[in-house]
DNA sequence: TGTCCTCTAAACACGC
DNA sequence: CGCGTGTTTAGAGGAC
């Protein structure tokens, strides 16, 4: 209940709070080396290294404005970070990548995929748009690094040729709205990422390319903001003091330190209060405030300004351009803002890449030929072309095709569309409760895993399946079919992010739910114990009840099967498909024989070996879906380990499970401490017979 | 509303 | 004694 979302809540804290240390001491870090670099200015500095700089410098300001920002904000109590946790999710996001700027931290990352009202297939899209985006902004950086350096060539001419202060000025003027063209490009770029993160479902669209990316995009393609340029440069002719001035007229540098502000605010600001969206100085600029009289707005929604962290309402749209004029003109916060949002967007990209081809080296590791087209990347998508590993169609085969029973049931169907996660469970981290299937116990498959697998590796975003359910997973993807309880921590910790952290919590809740869970099956050998799992039992859903207590009786024999066999297997669950307690049960037999453990087809012992094929005839078909490797029955552990007793996990003998195929063994099982179990009996009878 | 399921926390036991 | 493991219970919330 609270304890989750308060868990959730102290992990958001942290990640707020590791964010803005690293923030700070980035800051420090940047400080240091815009002060080191501050300290030699010189004309000398390449274009490169005065670009590195200026990032280095906008990095740094955006730091620092947003440190300003907390701390007002928490001083007024406004906003604290606390309260950004409980706020409505669309805020959220922006938020917690405002206050980090330049590292998004594994728990940021979280919080932003948690928080958003996003599908992987639309972060996914997401992603890919952004990732134009970043390549034409990209080119369009080189290009302005480019006519930077020819900016400087010229100035550095016109030094030596001397010219009058006035044309200095215009030429300051006309390249500060170059560079303020490019920051609007930035801005509309953040503000599309925007739109795109707060509409969510609502608009992103993957067959549906409509977006303002488009006409964005094309309006400010290299070539034409060549020509702006061309416009913007052809009236100057001189300038002087270009290494002065150079840093103020660049946009990222308009803060280099933090008594700067005020004095670049002065140059920057007259053009931001003038013209607050900057259409004057160039006709293109044009086709963008175009854009922006559409009340298809993406920072306007609902009556509200969506610009991060903003949320002003505005009665009307024009009243919304008033606010965006004012509150949002190209002034530092603004850049800064933008800065940190493409900080936000290239973090992504980067996890994105590295996680695909990640995926892509695993797949062809396990030698699955992906049908996943390379340039469109849906590695969320994997059901019609992931038979990913032979557990997707060995260990639960039953499983599919699935049927989610309840609409909140996170998997969506293979019908519906590859999306697996749902809106609610990306959004609701919280008290809700992440049910595979509510009614049912419907197994997992792999495949249903599996299509999320690399999201759910890296992303701290719960998976939207119980424990019972990834328990059982994890038992099943194993070789042998069962797994040491420290296996099984590992599997969680391996296959999810969200399993990386609060162990205490999840680990506690992995052991209750082996224990409770009628379908978890311990096994014991000398050298410890491992768990497998009863597939039709976990159908059934079924708890050991409570109050009902678990006899614990070691070292009981149970009959003639057993006579000979010291091992302890207390009591096997009657099941139809249960290959694996079976498998375990009898390698305990034949451990305990000295058997050589070969598959039951083979097995030297013709006692043994033909009872385990008697009891596979008795299984029937509900073996086959495992016997096409035999191996099933192989040695799970190390060969000296199965050569050692095995203790199945006891449980209480319910009535019904007598009348199954094996009800034989379990007769034969049966001791004074299962009468005593009998006790407890309360089931209906004749509920399993299937 | 009641029941069931799930999750979490906690207490306790046991063995190493 | 600490730790890992396993069991059990209580309580809360969600779904039906």
């Amino acid at each position: 209940m609270m304890q989750e979302s308060g868990t959730e809540t102290k992990s958001n804290g942290s990640a707020i709070q590791n964010g803005a240390s690293g923030g700070n001491h980035l800051l420090e870090c940047s400080l240091r080396e815009v002060r080191s670099n501050g300290e030699t200015p010189s004309v000398e500095i390449g274009a490169a290294d005065l670009a590195h700089l200026q990032q280095q410098q906008a990095l740094q300001v955006a730091r620092q404005l947003l440190l300003q920002q907390q701390q007002q904000q928490q001083v007024s109590g406004l906003k604290s970070p606390k309260r950004n946790d409980k706020q409505p999710a669309l805020q959220v996001p922006v938020s917690v990548a405002m206050m980090t700027p330049q590292v998004i931290t594994p728990q940021q990352m979280q919080q932003i995929l948690q928080q958003q009202v996003l599908t992987p297939q639309q972060l996914q899209v997401l992603l890919q748009q952004q990732q134009a985006l970043m390549l034409q902004q990209q080119q369009l950086q080189e290009f302005y690094k480019k006519q930077q350096e020819q900016l400087q060539l010229q100035l550095l001419q016109q030094q030596h040729a001397g010219k009058q202060p006035k044309e200095q000025q215009q030429v300051a003027t006309q390249q500060l709205a170059f560079q303020q063209q490019l920051l609007q490009m930035q801005q509309l770029q953040q503000q599309h990422l925007l739109s795109l993160q707060r509409q969510g479902l609502l608009t992103i669209q993957p067959g549906q390319p409509t977006l303002p990316l488009q006409p964005l995009a094309q309006g400010m393609i290299p070539t034409e903001l060549q020509q702006l340029w061309k416009e913007v440069t052809s009236s100057h002719t001189a300038e002087e003091a270009a290494s002065n001035n150079h840093s103020s007229l660049d946009l990222s540098t308009t803060c280099v330190s933090s008594s700067a502000p005020s004095k670049t605010s002065l140059i920057i600001n007259p053009h931001a209060s003038t013209n607050g969206q900057l259409s004057v100085h160039t006709p293109k600029r044009e086709s963008l405030s175009h854009e922006e009289h559409s009340h298809s707005h993406p920072l306007y929604g609902h009556g509200v300004c969506k610009w991060p962290g903003c949320e002003a309402v505005c009665e009307d749209f024009q009243s919304f351009l008033k606010h965006l004029n004012s509150e949002h003109a190209l002034d530092d916060r603004s850049t800064a803002q933008c800065r940190v949002q493409m900080q936000v967007v290239q973090q992504l990209e980067l996890q994105l890449a590295k996680d695909k081809e990640r995926l892509q080296a695993m797949m062809t590791h396990l030698h699955v030929k992906s049908t996943e087209p390379k340039a469109t990347p849906q590695p969320l998508n994997l059901v019609s072309s992931v038979t990913l590993s032979k557990t997707a169609s060995e260990a639960s085969p039953q499983s599919l095709p699935h049927t989610p029973t309840t609409p909140t049931a996170p998997i969506t169907p293979v019908t519906q569309g590859p999306s697996v996660i749902t809106t609610t469970s990306m959004h609701n981290v919280g008290p809700i409760r992440r049910r595979y299937s509510d009614k049912y116990n419907v197994p997992i498959s792999s495949a249903d895993i599996a299509q999320n697998q690399e999201f759910y590796k890296n992303a701290e975003v719960r998976p939207p399946f119980t424990y019972a359910s990834l328990i059982r997973q994890a038992i099943l993807e194993s070789p042998e079919k069962q797994l040491t309880l420290n296996e099984i921590y590992n599997w969680f910790t391996r296959m999810f992010a969200y399993f990386r952290r609060n162990a205490a919590t999840w680990k506690g809740a992995i052991r209750t739910n082996l224990s409770l869970h009628k379908c978890f099956i311990r096994v014991e050998d000398e050298f410890g114990s491992f768990w497998t799992v009863d597939d039709e039992e976990f159908k059934r859903g079924r708890h050991i009840q409570r109050g009902r207590p678990r006899k614990y009786c070691p070292d009981e024999n149970f009959g003639e099967l057993v006579a000979h066999n010291p091992s302890l297997i207390k009591n096997i669950q009657t099941s139809h498909t249960y290959c694996t307690p079976l498998n375990a049960a009898l390698q305990a037999s034949m451990a305990e024989n000295s058997i050589p453990l070969y598959t039951t087809a083979s097995m030297g012992n013709p006692t043994l070996g033909n009872l385990a094929n008697a009891m596979r005839e008795e299984l029937n078909g509900a073996m086959e879906h495992t016997n096409s490797n035999g191996s099933d029955s192989s040695p799970g552990r190390s060969p000296m380990q199965a050569m050692h007793p095995v203790h199945v996990k006891e449980e209480p003998l319910d009535p019904d499970e007598n009348e199954g195929p094996l009800s034989l063994v379990t007769t034969a099982n049966h001791s004074p401490d299962f009468d005593h179990d009998r006790d407890y009996e309360d089931e209906p009878v004749n509920e399993d017979i299937e």
